[in-house]
DNA sequence: CTGAAAGCGCTTACAG
DNA sequence: CTGAAAGCGCTTACAG
């Protein structure tokens, strides 16, 4: 049998709402008897069943995150600052993978309805119908949903004119830009709107494969984009998955990167993955994972949130620029 | 305010006690009563509160998943597929990557303990005291811990048998084993004695290079192999990261494949991830993790669970065989 | 500062 | 087959 609260309060001689109060860390406790709670506590080897817990507060301490793959490096990096930080905070999280499935964003939104699990961050870009959203605890990465979910991002336009001017003060006349456009409104379109303002900027004419797609699809669009525009001799790819196979198609048709073609990616390079030395715009992923389960901890708790929280990305070189 | 099992019992005119019966699907019912009950539940939009049936019943419906690195298509598919079973069971599953570090086996330990989690699937090779786990509902994937801990593993031997048969049969003559050793007692070992076995057999001389390594380092090794044999004409390599990094050494060292070098691999082929037609032992994850939540199940239950659960691989051939 | 008591929403013997 | 009641282990007003 477990020791429970009240063979605490037996041991040490007081009541039992006294030891809650002293495992709460509560202030309106003497300190002599916080003492021989504490004390008792440790003889005890009590630990709070959660179980009992959650029931009271009326909170499971459980989040999940939902993702469209956990089988990339940007999400399963993601996930796992998501799983820590949390921790810190007593939460546990499920881990759900769409998989192209639309329906568990709705799947979520009945757990948290029926008190399964008490919030979520969506990285996901399916949901058109906002109405469900409205009143749950859910924070997102680079959506832009309705005006009651928070979300954090980085910052898109920023760093993808930086990336785009950096291959062109490199000598690069054919500046292309390859990305994979997301279902709903998010904050990664201003990539797109990046590249056009500073085509438009330099006279370029623009040369652009930006459509949505389905993960998987990026093996065929990367050589699609090669075909379209084989005099390419810089590119911006918004992605890492797209990034490897463009990469791939470029090497195909005989392309000798980084001289006959540049190549910038939004995370584009993640140690032990693919190619690892692109140049790459990095997303600092780790602080995007704390500071949106703080959101999200917050949403639970009813208090009010930063509705865009903007984290500055790095450019980092690598072998696919001169 | 959600509605209750009290709700429910006042609307259908029954006690509470009947309406509990009903959710969970007693018998013991009259069918009456039941229509009645379901009526209400439809109406009113009932559902259970999961926090209080986890206090009744003293269980969290929560399970844990270990994983080495989440970054793997052998872990990812598994862990998709442990939480969808999983889920039919109305257990939610955290998933917990151990990126190195030893400890995080301990530390689900510890939240068993404290019935944070009602159990785990282990799938880590790490601890060495055996002693903590032996009263825990525990499961594990490929590693023989002591005699109360059930697990799921593949036919490792008879397939990588087969693997190097066929390798010799289309005129292999030189055939190397490449993998990496667990550090705890695992069916992964049957692989290498396999191996041995039939370079007994056809008195064919070993190359093997099969030691202890971390998730990482993989990358040396595989150069380091082709370098230390550097005729070998067929080589089984013991898991999907290895066979990535050997293929790539061979084409650096110019071997055409398969023609200088046959390579087979178990886990090496996955759609979408690197080299997707290598021939390869295919394992039955999705079968795999199935099976490994329902031991869990049942070990949590406290009903009695096979020990030890072989399945079959597939050989499936790819490009990298004559 | 502290104790006794109510109650969170269920399940489950216990009677009938 | 069914209802009333106890109890799971906590937290939290309410008194003092």
């Amino acid at each position: 049998m477990e020791t429970t609260i009240k063979d605490v309060a037996k041991y040490a001689g007081v009541g039992v709402g006294t030891v809650s109060r002293v495992i709460n860390n509560e202030k309106a406790v003497g300190d002599k008897t916080r003492e021989k709670v504490l004390e008792a506590m440790r003889v005890l080897n009590y630990s709070r069943n959660n179980m009992a817990f959650r029931l009271r507060k009326n909170e499971n301490l459980i989040i999940a995150l939902l993702v469209p793959v956990i089988n990339h490096p940007f999400f399963a990096k993601l996930a796992y600052y998501v799983e820590d930080e949390a921790g810190k905070f007593g939460y546990s999280v499920i881990l759900v993978s769409s998989q192209q499935k639309v329906d568990k964003e709705t799947e979520i939104i009945t757990k948290i309805k029926h008190r399964e699990i008490d919030g979520a961050v969506f990285v996901t870009h399916y949901m058109h119908d906002e109405e469900d959203l409205q009143n749950c605890p859910i924070v997102s990465i680079d959506r832009t949903f309705g005006q009651d979910i928070p979300y954090v991002t980085s910052d898109n336009y920023d760093a993808t004119r930086e990336a785009i001017r950096y291959m062109i003060e490199r000598g690069a006349k054919k500046v292309g830009f390859l990305g994979s456009k997301p279902l709903v409104a998010s904050e990664v379109m201003e990539r797109e709107r990046a590249y056009l303002d500073v085509m438009k900027e330099y006279a370029m004419q623009p040369r652009m494969l930006n459509e949505v797609m389905q993960h998987g699809e990026e093996m065929s669009i990367a050589p699609d984009f090669m075909e379209r525009y084989p005099d390419v001799d810089g590119v911006f790819v918004s992605g890492y998955t797209l990034s490897q196979f463009l990469y791939e198609a470029a090497i195909e048709q005989g392309k000798r990167i980084p001289d006959d073609l540049q190549i910038v990616s939004y995370d584009g390079s993640f140690k032990q993955w693919g190619i690892s030395n692109m140049t790459s715009v990095e997303q600092p992923i780790e602080e995007m994972a704390r500071q949106v389960v703080r959101l999200l901890i917050k949403k639970i708790h009813g208090e009010q949130t930063c509705q865009r929280t903007v984290l500055k990305t790095k450019f980092v070189l690598g072998a696919t620029t001169k």
